[in-house]
DNA sequence: CGTTAGCACTCTCGTAGGTCGAGTGCTAAC
DNA sequence: GTTAGCACTCGACCTACGAGAGTGCTAACG
């Protein structure tokens, strides 16, 4: 546990250190800030803080930068955390009004503006129940053997795929088929669909297994359809000046694989949660932190935000700012499917 | 016209900087290529090149570097343009017996290959129509007064959107008239939908003009849900070494922009165009080359593909592989959706 | 006349040295 | 406990300099 004064001078180094970039020193500090006290004092303080591990030196003579054990200890215990401001406020409203009914569309949307008002990168992953469940399928004929398979998830997901049909089937054959299986598999999971498929015609086997099997890959997926905006607002930071920096996070980010970078922690129904540096399992992300929400309500599916960026990152900002925007989301999501 | 000997010593020119990446000089190429000659008579050549635009001059004492003059004339006129080899072929198959019959996923993986096999950004467009048409609607219930809206159009392309109805409506309601508007606007293109959208009832008439809308928007998009690979390719290029090139150039790509940037020039059946630097209206692009290519049958929807890089492209190579996964993709689509 | 050897010149790049300034840590005094 | 004073450290920036690559020019050669 740090002094109250010791505790203020961390503080003011985060806070510098995340507006400004650059190593913080004593005499800066006091200016800065119009302290009371003398830079030697700081200093004292400072070599106190450095000892504990919260801060230190990138070399001899320069000032000090927290690490990431300061920035925890300044989350959890020194910031205080804003509301978004009004302006803000209206700012993202205003945009989230121009979303179109698509889900694409709004969480394309949800990830720019988080990427836009924090200046960092955002993820938002497409809504997910623990179990996905068959909602509706069409059957849309192409040629006499093969047809374009529509499949809708319960999570207003949809699915397609291009079958080459076991048998010739017409557009009346294959709607006919629809139908019964519509009637047959309404809310079963991927699972039971295939488990059910045995006792059909060879044809309406064939397609219940690919049902089936759609469904069931949307249960593997963690974070499904990850919309990334702001990547170029990360690699403009200092820290990623040098270009092999660039590319490191790029390989990091490029594949998809985001996912992986992204523990799976748990996140409460309106918590946030906050990963620095080191602290995420995954290499590539040790100069970066994330600050993780979610949305959706307590049942049913639910989907996760993300603003990603380096360390130096806007905690208060961004904790406000995810809250907020997934607030909006869950909102939305229970407006239009709910 | 260059005479012969001029003409050989640009395409050495060529060929040593794009498989270089540094000015050359005349020494270098005397004893990379053996050639009976004297440095000083590949001087006075470089000189007349030179003079004619076809090379240039980082400055006073570096070698020659290819001008975009210079890369036009070895592309019309010097370069052998070779068959993919037959191991790339087989790698290149390969990796296509793997595709899903997703239309996504093949693009995705058409992107891939080219990326991969290029060492370079490779865009992949979905194909698209002269004129969109409909194929096939369905509405599913979510609520009784909210329906998901799944248009298929004629490219087997599947369009989602959420509506909320203007009067309730029980899945059976929206089961008829799924199947009346089937029936009614089978084949037609949006503006038609729409206009004939007034003859119906209130219900119908929303909903007819939601497909409109959707039908339309196809026509106006111009490489629709472009798919973009191996950004990390182009940028781990010497050209982009420094971070704010780098910068400047995912700048241009990020914004799902690329359309702009890659001019909607008319690709020939088999052809396959080549834009080099600043051939390109668009400023960004200036120090960058693009081989566009298409795939999909001479009539009927067709799509784009395209290699992007700098300047230094292996412009050979690169169009070779632009065609033969094109045909590629012509093929699988043909066999897909026809 | 085309080709070539010779040579002075130019420009980049890497290295080494030198100064400046910001910042530290320590000591001693308040 | 706080502070002034001070020596010290180290990166950032500038300059100088030599090495290396390459050029352009001139004059000689076949």
């Amino acid at each position: 546990m740090l002094t109250e004064r010791r505790a203020q001078v961390l503080r003011l180094i985060v806070a510098d250190y995340i507006e400004t970039a650059t190593p913080v020193g004593s005499e800066q500090i006091v200016k800065r800030h119009r302290l009371e006290l003398s830079p030697a004092t700081i200093r004292n303080e400072m070599a106190k803080l450095e000892e504990e591990g919260y801060i230190s030196h990138p070399h001899t003579s320069a000032g000090r930068v927290p690490s990431d054990l300061g920035y925890r200890y300044f989350v959890e215990m020194l910031m205080e955390e804003p509301n978004v401001s009004t302006d803000e406020q209206l700012r993202i409203l205003h945009q989230f009004h121009q979303a179109t009914s698509e889900l694409n569309d709004w969480l394309h949307l949800s990830a720019s503006v988080l990427a836009q008002s924090l200046r960092n990168m955002a993820v938002v992953s497409a809504p997910r129940s623990a179990q996905s469940r068959f909602k509706h399928v069409e059957l849309v004929s192409l040629h006499d053997r093969s047809a374009l398979l529509v499949v809708v998830l319960q999570e207003v997901k949809v699915r397609q795929q291009v079958l080459a049909l076991r048998e010739a089937a017409t557009q009346d054959d294959l709607g006919r088929l629809s139908r019964k299986l519509n009637h047959l598999f309404a809310t079963l999971s991927g699972g039971q669909i295939i488990s059910r498929s045995g006792e059909l015609s060879p044809l309406e086997e064939q397609i219940a297994i690919a049902i089936g099997e759609i469904v069931q890959t949307e249960d593997v997926v963690e974070f499904p359809d990850p919309h990334l905006e702001g990547i170029r607002n990360v690699l403009s930071q200092p820290e990623f000046a040098r270009s092999d920096r660039m590319l490191d996070i790029l390989e990091a980010l490029d594949g998809r694989n985001i996912a992986r970078t992204i523990p799976q922690a748990q996140v409460g129904e309106d918590g946030v949660i906050v990963i620095i540096g080191t602290e995420n399992p995954e290499n590539v992300m040790h100069n970066c932190s994330i600050v993780l929400g979610r949305y959706g309500g307590a049942s049913g599916p639910s989907g996760m935000l993300a603003v990603v960026g380096p360390t130096r990152l806007p905690y208060a900002k961004a904790i406000a700012t995810v809250r907020y925007v997934g607030s909006l989301m869950t909102e939305l999501m229970m407006k239009l499917y709910d």
